[in-house]
DNA sequence: TTGAACCATTATAACGTTAAATTGTTGAAG
DNA sequence: CTTCAACAATTTAACGTTATAATGGTTCAA
């Protein structure tokens, strides 16, 4: 392996010079430049970012912290920030937490080892108030941007967000105008304060034409596909008879519907069915789902241009992104 | 942030002793050892990897390199890699070539630079018999495992592979016991091994059967929803007419059906279609896909345990993976 | 002729850790 | 009472960079 050394030898200079000549500081004068870099080239040297986070403090290294690489929603996010990382010479750490608060604990604590320059961190929901990593990471003051809502136990940190509130209001918002008037609710896992963003919507868009939330209409459906067919079967044993169901994701959405179709009930025909995110599987779903799209790729920039700001030590303002409701196939008026 | 020196400082030792105890090296007594744990602990000190790195000059990194983070075949066996890795105490780092082979290359050198202890590859295929890039690989001995087949320019590396001939063979198989005697195949990137051996697949299976491969109905069709959906609509224009059409990939399948419903032919009932993948949106579509199943999780484990050998200077012999065909709804018997 | 200002280069030290060699200390074996 | 082994701790140096200060030359105005 090339080291500053070996080319200083060969040149018959410093070490320092070639370092900075490498670097394009001032004070090398052009003929050495030239020639310490064509040498360096042919030699294949590479830094060692070791020694240079070592000495200079900063790793130009960002962690990344995501439920998992499976989830869909955050594949075209990540893509975002890895794109624009590369392109501002930063490379990304990635760690899975499995939505679970034990593992996110370990994912930051070896991110912290890491000496990241700048933490992405989707959090894992608790109750609680406090979170003791969270608050290292705090003391530590290590520039930080949540992917998603902030809870009590990491409300100081700035967040991209979408208007949750707003988009699932207007998928309701839509229901309604289709002339439904008995809609069940899957909400999602009651420590996310998204899930309570869209339920809130949810409930804002009925009040507002007149109709208040049945809570036997409300259904626990967590985050997968299994989840969401567990809770359609729930509702089906209840016998309640809703004419329209809005899903807090599209995996529930998906899990639902499979459901109800095997118990031979048709969407829209017999009950309409939303879903929340616009991930691959919902547009070309069986029954392709109406649903709110989340401009996904711009989340990641955003991301990435908030954590970048951060770094350099300005102070950031940031805006929910909008959400567009996508009207599909799933959704139609009430069986008369 | 703590360091080595501060806790020795406090405890009236030197470093050396707090750097052996907290490793659990031998030669520190249990009574110190106890006491420097205990102070490391409460004063939440976290060793730096950097310099680590420097001095033992293994980084406890390792590079992955795949197209993108939303192609979905990668997710999970990114997935499972970095649950491994995490368990043995490598942490990731992420980069995406979006199948450019200028972008590997930066990738590669980015990683490099990092002195990974080991990397994962997607390849993006070229004709080239060489590539510099991966020369310096070689060159620097780095522990390389490949995600996908090994092409002319990076044959020297271990290979984590499914049986995509056999697999695909099975496919061809399957439609001809249902009585297709007229299959088109959409085909991938032209440069990329598994494209040809999955090709090979059905033309062994046709040939089995008596049949050979009308050129008429091979269709380049890229890799992407919008090539599958350009590649149907040619071989519509061009009104050849199979009675049931192999992609090489799901997405180029669900591409493909897009364009044949929207042109209101039936699937299986007018036309009978096979994927390769599995992929979420596969088992979601509209029409249930007959696919393969990769093993995406023991691909990752896999791939990992092969590094993990690697690594430790241990030679290794890898067996490709069988994958399963899956039959759903989007094949039948022929039109009679 | 001085010295101020500039330029190109070098010398020194330090970042936080660990490998390797060294120094004591104790206690048992000969 | 030596000798040697076993242990516990320390000392020294090094990993490959870069920040900082210092050095030696020119050039040019006062």
């Amino acid at each position: 392996m090339v080291r500053l050394k070996d080319i200083a030898q060969i040149i018959g200079v410093s070490v320092m010079t070639v370092s900075k000549a490498l670097r394009d500081e001032p004070d090398v004068s052009a003929a050495t430049k030239a020639k310490i870099k064509k040498l360096a080239l042919d030699m294949g040297y590479v830094p060692d970012s070791s020694a240079q986070g070592l000495r200079t403090k900063t790793t130009k290294l960002l962690g990344l912290v995501i439920p998992a690489t499976t989830n869909p929603i955050y594949a075209r996010i990540v893509l975002a920030i890895e794109e624009r990382a590369q392109e501002l010479g930063y490379d990304i750490l990635l760690t899975q937490t499995q939505n679970l608060a034990e593992r996110e604990d370990t994912c930051l604590r070896r991110l912290l080892a890491r000496r990241v320059d700048g933490l992405f961190i989707t959090p894992v929901y608790r109750f609680e108030a406090e979170a003791r990593i969270y608050q290292e990471i705090i003391a530590r003051q290590i520039p930080t941007v949540l992917l998603g809502s902030p809870a009590p136990f990491c409300k100081s940190f700035p967040a991209i967000e979408i208007e949750d509130l707003v988009a699932s209001y207007n998928v309701t918002k839509h229901l309604l105008a289709l002339g439904h008037k008995k809609i069940a609710y899957f909400t999602g896992p009651p420590a996310a304060p998204w899930a309570h963003e869209r339920f809130e919507g949810f409930r804002r868009a009925l009040r507002e034409a007149g109709l208040t939330v049945d809570d036997k209409l409300v259904f626990q459906a967590g985050s997968t596909i299994e989840d969401g067919a567990k809770a359609a079967l729930q509702m089906l044993n209840e016998n309640r008879q809703p004419t329209a169901i809005q899903c807090v994701s599209d995996l529930i959405a998906i899990g639902c519907a499979e459901t109800l179709l095997q118990q031979g009930l048709k969407i829209p025909g017999d009950i309409s069915l939303t879903g929340f995110g616009n991930i691959l599987a919902a547009e070309f779903y069986r029954v392709p789902l109406t649903t709110i799209s989340q401009p996904k790729h711009r989340l990641g920039v955003a991301a990435m241009d908030a954590l970048m700001r951060l770094i350099r030590g300005e102070t950031i303002q940031l805006k929910r992104l909008a959400a567009e409701l996508v009207i599909r196939q799933s959704t139609a008026p009430p069986k008369s």
